[in-house]
DNA sequence: CACGTCACTTAGGATTCGTATC
DNA sequence: GATACGAATCCTAAGTGACGTG
């Protein structure tokens, strides 16, 4: 069936294809959505600085409240943040101001921030019908803006509000966190769509930056971002056409990886005997992304991010070698931060050929120095590619990401639903642990942990309260123990759920399964177990990913394997 | 091949929503 | 009806990888 094309195999969404690289024929939009105007502070709310109240320009001050927003997070108390924020601060004030402001530590924000809190407060507090009108203006502003039209469709659009101006928040240790993220102008913002369609209008007294008709691009409108100088898209919703059909492409590139990874593993097992050091380095890299799942690790530049890598840009510092460790012969300690400044921390029995590679690559280099100083993640892709079309770095992840699932998922049985979802939990969790999903554990889980236990024991005791009575009740009169049974096996069966469910929850604290859930499993995998396992597929993806998966929902036989 | 640009996917945290419980 | 909580959604940063240029 993967040879079939996407539109064969699913009727719903049969569509002429275009020729290559051509993304649609028709589009028109109403072009992004900007957000509102700075509203200046009222006159009683001021800021001090050295004591002394100064009223700011208008730049000024919303930048000034920009800071005041964030007091009660930890970034503000970072030297790099601060340092950052009143560099940037002062370009938007007067040549007064700037004379006058000239260290931030004798900066008073207590006012403003103090109403900001109120007014976030304010907004809490709103009555049900002022919510209700609320939700309605942002009904009109998603119906407006949030739509576009694309061939035959009318599409969600993903992301249609511009990004709102503020202090640009980095993760790990950013070197421009604190840095302004100016205001976007309709002058700055490039409008993509058809001739032939309605032009969107710019904001009264505006004019785009351009108008263009580019129809082998995806994205609806674009600008440059101030901090990293790079470009933001405007872009279809996931459960758009456009994005079904190339998430299912992505899909089966790695199903065709799984036909052919045997050889790929063999040759690289191969070319770790190699006399090229820059194949040896190639397949000890291929080992690590493929074995461990990591990313390919793209070059960076420096001082512009946080300092991250991924397998190609790991460096001597990155890996420790352990003759023996724990029992276990060549095992390689892995220690660095990752994409988002996750930190990978592994330890990793290899054989003796990649182990003896790597101590070779380490010879004579210091902290610093590149592990494999004759790669890069263009010649592993390009080589890659040589081997199957469309196979590069990462699509490993994908693949061992749906086949890691599906074996998990192989063998399962339960007659109870819940325990089905643990298992499948579980399931997910593994692939989570192999990509390295992790997530902050949530601030309120212990307390929800112990209110669960609460309930869990509650429970029980109700239940044997319950035994006791229903035993009572046979020795009396035969006839009149059914309610009583009734009443233990509904206890039984809900006292199991909780046991179930603090299960889940205690060993998901610190791993995020919506990730890969979202971009790495293949949603065939789970609709054919939810199909053959009698579980709702609304237990395992909520709304959002029904609509995403809606092409995989459609077309999934019970018998599908990845 | 080095390098920069561009388009697009992947990612965790913040915010909002909806509902169970008091 | 208020509150508290987990789930869903929003937000936007941070990756990957293709491609053009010199």
């Amino acid at each position: 069936a993967s040879e079939k094309s996407f539109h064969f195999i699913c009727q719903r969404w049969e569509e002429e294809k275009y020729e290559d690289g051509i993304k649609w024929k028709f589009l028109e939009h109403k072009g992004p959505y900007f957000p509102p105007e700075y509203q200046p502070l009222p006159d009683n709310v001021k800021f001090f600085y050295d004591g002394k109240a100064v009223k700011l320009s208008l730049a000024a001050e919303e930048v000034a409240l920009f800071f005041a927003q964030m007091l009660d997070h930890e970034y503000t108390t970072k030297e790099v943040f601060r340092n950052n924020f009143l560099k940037d601060w002062r370009k938007e004030m007067t040549l007064e101001e700037r004379m006058l402001i000239t260290d931030l530590n004798k900066c008073d924000f207590g006012e403003l921030h103090a109403m900001h809190k109120q007014k976030v407060e304010a907004r809490k507090n709103l009555s049900k019908e002022e919510k209700q009108i609320n939700k309605e203006a942002n009904q009109k502003i998603l119906e407006e803006f949030g739509y576009c039209m694309l061939d035959h469709h009318r599409e969600r659009i993903g992301n249609f509000k511009i990004e709102p101006p503020g202090l640009f928040r980095g993760r790990g240790d950013h070197p421009k966190q604190g840095m302004l993220k100016k205001r976007i102008q309709p002058e700055d913002v490039i409008i993509n769509c058809s001739r032939n369609s309605h032009i969107p209008e710019p904001p009264t007294g505006h004019k785009w930056k351009e108008v263009r008709h580019d129809n082998t691009v995806t994205w609806l409108a674009s600008w440059t971002e101030n901090v990293q100088g790079s470009c933001k898209y405007v872009m279809l919703n996931a459960n758009s056409k456009l994005k079904g059909e190339k998430d299912w492409e992505k899909y089966e590139v790695a199903r065709k990886l799984k036909s052919c990874v045997d050889a790929i593993r063999s040759q690289y097992q191969e070319d770790l005997k190699s006399k090229q050091m820059g194949t040896r380095q190639r397949a000890v890299a291929l080992y690590f992304i493929d074995k461990l799942a990591l990313r390919a690790g793209n070059e960076k530049e420096e001082g512009e991010t946080a300092d991250t890598v991924g397998c190609c840009s790991l460096r001597v510092e990155h890996i420790t070698l352990h003759d023996a460790l724990d029992g276990e012969t060549c095992v390689v300690e892995f220690d660095f931060l990752g994409k988002d400044c996750i930190r990978y921390y592994n330890k990793v029995p290899v054989s003796k050929r990649v182990f003896k590679n790597l101590k070779l690559f380490m010879e004579n280099k210091q902290e610093g120095d590149d592990l494999f100083d004759r790669l890069n993640t263009n010649m592993l892709n390009k080589h890659l590619t040589s081997l199957m079309p469309g196979l590069t770095a990462k699509v490993f992840r994908t693949y061992n990401a749906s086949i890691t699932l599906q074996q998990q998922l192989k063998g399962l049985t339960s007659d109870n639903v819940a325990e089905k979802l643990l298992s499948y939990n579980r399931a997910n969790r593994a692939v989570a642990v192999l990509c390295n999903h992790q997530r902050a554990p949530p601030k309120t889980f212990e307390q929800s942990m112990a209110s669960l236990q609460a309930k869990i024991e509650s429970r029980k005791e109700q239940l044997e309260l319950a035994k006791k009575e229903l035993k009572l009740a046979k020795k009396e009169a035969k006839g009149s123990s059914d309610s009583k049974l009734l009443t233990v096996q509904r206890c039984e069966e809900q006292l199991l759920k909780m046991e179930v469910q603090a299960t889940d929850r205690e060993e998901n604290k610190q791993i995020a399964l919506s990730t890969s859930k979202l971009n790495y499993l293949d949603p065939r995998i789970s609709v054919a177990w939810c199909k053959n396992m009698e579980v709702p597929l609304d237990k395992v993806y909520n709304k959002t990913l029904r609509d995403k998966f809606a092409w995989a929902i459609d077309m999934t036989e019970p018998d599908f394997v990845f």
